[in-house]
DNA sequence: CTTAAGTGCTACTGAGCTAA
DNA sequence: TTAGCTCAGTAGCACTTAAG
């Protein structure tokens, strides 16, 4: 398949993704269309803004994780780089990857109990996957800070898509019309790239300005978004907004790579995924 | 007054980088 | 070589503010 000319037609959107209890107002998605050589962003809001009036704060991950879900299967003509681990170390994969998405529940029943596995297993490293070390990713998929996020992710939203067949999971699975495409994403691995890894979480000036730099720094190289959009994204102190933007930007720019992978990526990359960026 | 929602703070692991 | 620092984040707690 032509990816770059049959991906670009598609719909694209960036999932910030969270494993908090709290996770509709932490998960930020935007989605924006491809002209030409530019990005138009069309949208940009917390998961929890387009559920039922509400719910915002009450629902709990389940709600959130079946929000995003279903809009996930609703975009059939869409690609989703969503900034969260698919896989793990090949070191700790025991199956192929589809029978390791289709017994993850089973097998880890808690987030903790998860995390207390790898650890095991690893002898007590934090192991990272051959396409993480590239990517220069600072922690490993279970490390305290993002086990949840991983758990979760895999748990709730990749592995019940997955075994309904509703997803297309990239570059583990065939990329099929007709079923929306999702691929991992790094943002701050994109930005380390394009030597933008500056400090832009927070609520003082300093990191306003900094979100402000790195959104014009991305406007720069094609993309195109509406002034509205653009205060909103300034004025998300936690940077999620950012991060969902920065993930639609580099999913744009992988539609172009996603051929290359079998040519460019280490050996495991069919049972430990690979991260784009 | 009562309760929900928001804010600010701390703790928590390991790895990689830099300065000395 | 080593000390010090920062980094894909979240939970729990005390406290303040808003809504009723």
């Amino acid at each position: 398949m032509d990816f770059a000319a049959t991906g670009k037609k598609r719909r694209i959107f960036g999932v910030d993704f969270s494993g908090a209890k709290d996770s509709c107002k932490k998960i930020w998605v935007s989605s924006g269309r491809s002209v030409g050589s530019t990005l138009h962003i069309e949208d940009c809001y917390r998961l929890a803004d387009q559920m039922g009036s509400g719910s915002s704060s009450r629902s709990g991950r389940d709600e959130c994780f079946s929000a995003l879900r279903s809009l996930i299967v609703r975009e059939n003509d869409a690609v989703f780089g969503i900034d969260l681990s698919f896989s793990l170390p090949e070191h700790l994969m025991e199956y192929d990857w589809e029978s390791f998405i289709e017994s993850f529940s089973s097998k880890y029943p808690s987030a903790e109990q998860f995390r207390e596995s790898c650890r095991d297993r690893a002898g007590g490293k934090e192991l990272k996957r051959t396409s993480e070390i590239k990517a220069k990713v600072p922690f490993s998929v279970y490390n305290l800070r993002l086990y949840r996020q991983t758990y979760f992710g895999i748990r709730d939203v990749i592995s019940p898509l997955v075994n309904d067949g509703l997803v297309c999971v990239l570059p583990m699975q065939e990329a099929k019309d007709g079923k929306p495409w999702l691929i991992e994403i790094c943002p701050a691995c994109r930005l380390k790239k394009e030597d933008m890894y500056i400090q832009y979480k927070g609520k003082t000036d300093d990191r306003r300005n900094a979100r402000r730099r790195i959104l014009e720094y991305f406007m720069n190289k094609g993309l195109v978004i509406s002034s509205s959009l653009q205060k909103l994204i300034v004025a998300d102190t936690e940077g999620d907004a950012l991060d969902s933007i920065i993930a639609t930007y580099s999913t744009f720019i992988s539609l172009s790579r996603l051929s290359e992978i079998p040519d460019t990526s280490p050996e495991n990359y069919a049972i430990e995924g690979y991260t784009f960026f």
